[in-house]
Order: structure tokens, then C-alpha cells, then sequence
DNA sequence: TGCCAGGCCGGGT
DNA sequence: ACCCGGCATGGC
């Protein structure tokens, strides 16, 4: 049986090979990406893009904007983007973090110790592990790796990791098995959700065209998954 | 048309 | 420590 390591290098690779570099976050700034974090959460991309576009309409997209903005009103303007009441709500405890914290500068907030803001972040109410680990993997190019219900979903469907891990078991299985490379964490979790929104969209089994079809052929199976 | 999308929280067992 | 309902719009 080959070595997770190996099979995880081989899955990077063949899914760079088929879709090619993606670029990701799609965003122009660390604070663009950091709402863009809250916004997309069980929410389809394109529904955020529209909220971020109506926030930049008025330019509002600056932690100091935000933090001075009425929770109602940021409310309507990203009402595309689902639960707008409760990310209205969230946004702002995110922004409020920021500037009471770190004077509304995401480059003050990445001085602190990687783990340490994870820790933060996750106090704060309506950042979950996955928001926190794309805000610090897309925003700040620290090196944690971003689970979401793609990787769930692919790779339990594959029998690499069990159904019922975690957060923290699937992340690991990640991380011990991968330089830890922010460049490589950003494109291979990109990657990821770009196979998810697409070839293996509905749950479709048979995945006859998936980059990750070889899988099958070779019977591998990560042992010691919790 | 009904189902789903790049989660998270709070209350109940 | 889990489990579950609630939160909501827009695209196909």
C-alpha cells in the first residue's frame, strides 16, 4: 500500500493538470477575502459576489466603513448572499475584532502567532474552523489548511478519510501528509472545490471523467482515520 | 419546481 | 459530547 503522502501528491497533481492554476481567493484585498469568508458560508459564490459588488458600489468595503455602517443597512446591501441578518451580525463582529483590536489593520492582526489567531478568530461568534482557516490561508498566507463539505464529501466518498471524522481529523490528515507550503494549501484546496462544483456535483458516484478516477483501480485505503 | 450552495450557533438530549 | 433546527437568497 503506498504511503497517504503519495496518494495525496498524486491527487494535487491531477487535479492541477486538469483544471489548472485557479488563483485563488477571488478577491483583490485581505479584507475583501476575509468578508468574503463570512459571506460565502453555505452560500453559493455567485449570491456573495453580488453582495461584495454592492458594498464596493458605496464604498464600503473597508473595515472603517463597516465598523461606523448600521447592521441593518449592511444587512440589506448583502441580502443576496442568504442569512443576511445573521452575517450582517457576523460581519460585524468580525470588523469590530478588527479595528477595536488591531486599529482596522488585517497587517497588525498577522503579526500575531498563527495559532494564536486561530484561537481568536474562532472567539469571535459566527467564525467557524473553516472561515478561520480560509482567513488565515487566503487573507494572511499562513499555512492551514481549509477543510470544507467538498473535502468531506470527495474524500470520505473515496475511503481516505472515514465519514464520520472531524475538522480537526480531516485537517490533520492534510497536514501530516503535505509540505506545509501556503502556496500548495491555497491551490490544492481551490482545487478541490473546483472538482466539487463540478465533475462531482449531485453526488454522482460513477465520476467516469474524475481527475481522481485512479483511486478505484489502485484500492487505496488510509488506515487509523480515528 | 424543488434542491442545493466554499457554515455556524444555540438549545436540547 | 453529539444532534438538530434555524438561518435565506438566487440559479438551475
Amino acid at each position: 500500500m503506498k504511503q497517504a503522502r503519495d496518494i495525496l501528491l498524486k491527487i494535487y497533481q491531477n487535479l492541477y493538470h486538469h483544471f489548472g492554476p485557479l488563483h485563488w481567493w477571488p478577491g483583490d484585498t485581505p479584507w475583501e477575502i476575509m468578508v468574503g469568508a463570512v459571506l460565502t458560508q453555505n452560500t453559493n459564490w455567485n449570491n456573495v459576489v453580488k453582495a461584495i459588488h454592492n458594498l464596493k458600489r458605496e464604498n464600503l468595503l473597508n473595515p472603517f466603513a463597516l465598523y461606523q455602517l448600521e447592521e441593518s443597512k449592511l444587512a440589506l446591501l448583502i441580502k443576496s448572499s442568504g442569512y443576511y441578518k445573521v452575517k450582517a451580525r457576523r460581519l460585524k463582529n468580525l470588523v469590530n475584532f478588527l479595528v477595536e483590536k488591531y486599529q482596522g489593520k488585517e497587517s497588525l492582526m498577522f503579526k500575531e502567532k498563527d495559532e494564536d489567531l486561530r484561537e481568536k478568530l474562532l472567539s469571535i461568534k459566527g467564525i467557524g474552523p473553516e472561515t478561520a482557516d480560509s482567513i488565515l490561508l487566503y487573507a494572511g498566507n499562513k499555512p492551514f489548511f481549509v477543510v470544507d463539505s467538498y473535502t468531506r464529501r470527495i474524500f470520505s466518498r473515496h475511503k481516505l478519510i472515514s465519514q464520520a471524522a472531524t475538522y480537526k481529523q480531516i485537517q490533520d490528515f492534510f497536514t501530516q501528509n503535505l509540505d506545509h507550503e501556503v502556496k500548495l494549501f491555497n491551490e490544492f484546496h481551490a482545487q478541490i472545490v473546483m472538482l466539487g462544483k463540478t465533475i462531482c456535483k449531485n453526488n454522482n458516484p460513477s465520476c467516469q471523467v474524475c481527475p481522481l478516477k485512479f483511486l478505484e483501480e489502485e484500492k487505496y485505503l488510509i488506515k487509523g482515520n480515528n
